[in-house]
DNA sequence: TCGCCTAACACCTTTGAATAGC
DNA sequence: AGCTATTCAAAGGTGTTAGGCG
């Protein structure tokens, strides 16, 4: 009904979907900590439809699933009240990138070197999460000329099954037992033996790094599948609509790049002295603007979505949203339940919503740093906030609504059967972004949308909306411009814009910082000859 | 008292340098 | 000399636990 396949379908499988079904059957949690956290299970990816000669930076990002706090109470878990402020976004950006579709493709793709903390002051480039919220993790697939320089075809994946709740301490048995017999890392605290057979098999099922087991969902361009079933969770159904809200993004790279990362970019990038941060990549932060909380009030309710087919048009939007091929958990012969000693393993199909987004506006193409911070992270802050809601570049859409059972629950701001309208001209995105429905058909993305989505998952809630990246910096450079925008007061936020993102270099600025931002160093060293040469921070202005 | 967070701990895997063998 | 395989110690990833804090 909306497809209208595209020449590059791109096309994203979670290979170790079963193990994260697994655990979001039991409402999966994942430790944050202060010197930040592995997530487990890990993202592990497998990538096709890429343009083999092209050049694409993977991103992977944790937004809010929806505005409540949580607490695990009677074996489950509850809204206790609303969520609290918006922390700094930031994106890590898979250390392969940029590398070519022939790349990606090639080798299966894991964010497992992606850490979560909640410290509100790490330096070290972690994604900074509150205790006791629900999360959506989400990748981002853009094509760029190198790594400062981004634009052509965007897309983003959701698969609902990654979602989680974030903990301190686990509070359900059922997960901590999962993660032991899951995680290597904890093998000693399995009850069966350190060196038992079945722990070994279940360990080299299920280490994320090495393991590349056929247990994958798929997400493909022009597809419909029936909406996942998965056994019901004790999230509950959020009470408060989602807020979007775009305060800062910050991008991560855990390691340096391969070698064959692309040659420096002609980028603008001005690196000014920094603050310290302990021994990390490099980083850099970058101003954004907000994704503004009024957005919700555009979008139709997601009952329309999850009912059915939607009365959207949305094949007139920019952005191609596609629906993942999903079967029902229970049809799945391969699915053990939780408990299972063994990962079970699925068919490659799961569930997942990719948005394709056209390429940035020429002038977003070429990012302008008044200072470059090397470090593991990039963050994009806005000027205004929200107290809560999905963060993530706005150039990335909101993860599909997810219905859910509450006629109580505030709809998404976006239509589950539309698409996030992108237009290639940076006055067309803020239009369409903020009016998908109504916005003029000006793209060459459209929209495949599977009529259930994700509705069939109980325990993901709607997710909130977001604005496009073009939006954010359009608002950041005309903040009052739209008064359909945000509007009214919208909460402070706890980090009025950061104007430098610390990191510190290692003895060898060179051997830390990623292959593209190498000449980065270089040239702040000519412009600074006398700087200590060890920390810079990175500004991003648009 | 309760809920949440932190740090220390033991146990484990991973990683990479050092070494040996071919 | 160069390459590969093996060994081993350090680093770091786990959940547990006790204790601190508000």
């Amino acid at each position: 009904r909306f497809t209208t396949p595209q020449k590059d379908e791109v096309k994203l499988e979670l290979e170790n979907s079963s193990l994260w079904k697994q655990f979001s059957s039991v409402g999966t949690e994942m430790i944050i900590t202060k010197k930040g956290r592995r997530m487990f299970p890990g993202l592990r990816l497998k990538l096709s439809g890429l343009n083999p000669s092209l050049r694409y930076i993977l991103l992977l990002d944790i937004v809010p699933a929806d505005n409540s706090r949580y607490r695990f109470q009677g074996g489950g878990w509850q809204a206790v009240g609303g969520a609290e402020a918006r922390l700094p976004d930031r994106v890590f950006i898979h250390p392969d990138s940029p590398a070519t579709g022939a790349h990606w493709q090639s080798r299966t793709v894991s964010f497992h070197y992606a850490k979560l903390t909640n410290n509100t002051l790490d330096t070290r480039g972690h994604i900074i999460l509150h205790s006791l919220h629900r999360y959506q993790p989400r990748v981002h697939v853009i094509e760029a000329r190198d790594m400062l320089r981004w634009g052509g075809g965007q897309h983003t994946f959701v698969f609902p099954e990654t979602q989680f709740i974030t903990v301190t301490a686990y509070q359900n048995n059922k997960i901590t037992e999962l993660k032991i017999n899951s995680n290597p890392f904890a093998k000693g605290f399995r009850e069966d033996g350190m060196n038992s057979k079945s722990s070994d098999v279940m360990a080299e099922a299920t280490y994320e790094p090495n393991f590349s087991a056929p247990q994958s969902s798929s997400f493909s361009s022009s597809t419909s599948h029936p909406p996942p079933s998965f056994p019901p969770v004790d999230y509950p159904s959020p009470m408060l609509p989602a807020t979007p809200s775009l305060q800062q993004t910050s991008f991560s790279f855990p390691t340096p790049p391969p070698s064959d990362s692309s040659s420096p970019s002609s980028g603008t990038f001005l690196l000014d002295p920094g603050t310290v941060s302990p021994h990390t990549p490099a980083a850099f932060r970058a101003t954004s603007s907000t994704c503004p909380s009024s957005l919700q009030d555009q979008t139709s309710p997601h009952s329309q979505g999850h009912q059915g087919e939607p009365d959207v048009p949305v094949a007139q939007t920019s952005a191609a949203f596609t629906y993942p091929n999903v079967l029902p958990m229970n049809s799945d012969p391969e699915y053990q339940p939780l408990g299972a000693s063994v990962p079970c393993s699925l068919p490659a199909n799961g569930s997942c919503h990719s948005y394709a987004l056209p390429s940035l506006p020429q002038q977003m193409q070429t990012l302008s740093f008044p200072s470059v911070n090397p470090s593991s992270a990039l963050n994009f802050s806005n000027r205004s906030h929200q107290a809560a809601g999905p963060s993530l570049p706005a150039a990335f859409p909101p993860p599909t609504s997810f219905p859910h059972s509450s006629s109580s629950l505030p709809h998404p701001s976006f239509p589950p059967s539309s698409c996030l309208a992108v237009p290639s001209s940076f006055q067309q995105s803020l239009t369409s972004a903020a009016l998908p429905q109504a916005h003029p058909s000006s793209t060459s993305y459209t929209c495949s949308y599977p009529p259930a989505g994700v509705s069939a998952i109980p325990q993901f809630a709607p997710a909130p909306p977001y604005r496009s990246e073009m939006v954010l910096h359009r608002q950041a450079l005309l903040p009052q411009l739209d008064p359909s925008l945000p509007s009214s007061n919208p909460p402070p936020a706890i980090y009025p814009g950061f104007p430098s993102y610390p990191l510190r270099l290692h003895q060898d600025p060179h051997s830390s910082l990623s292959a593209p931002f190498r000449h980065l160093y270089r040239q702040h060293q000519q412009s600074h000859p006398h700087s200590q040469g060890s920390y810079i921070s990175a500004r991003a202005v648009f």
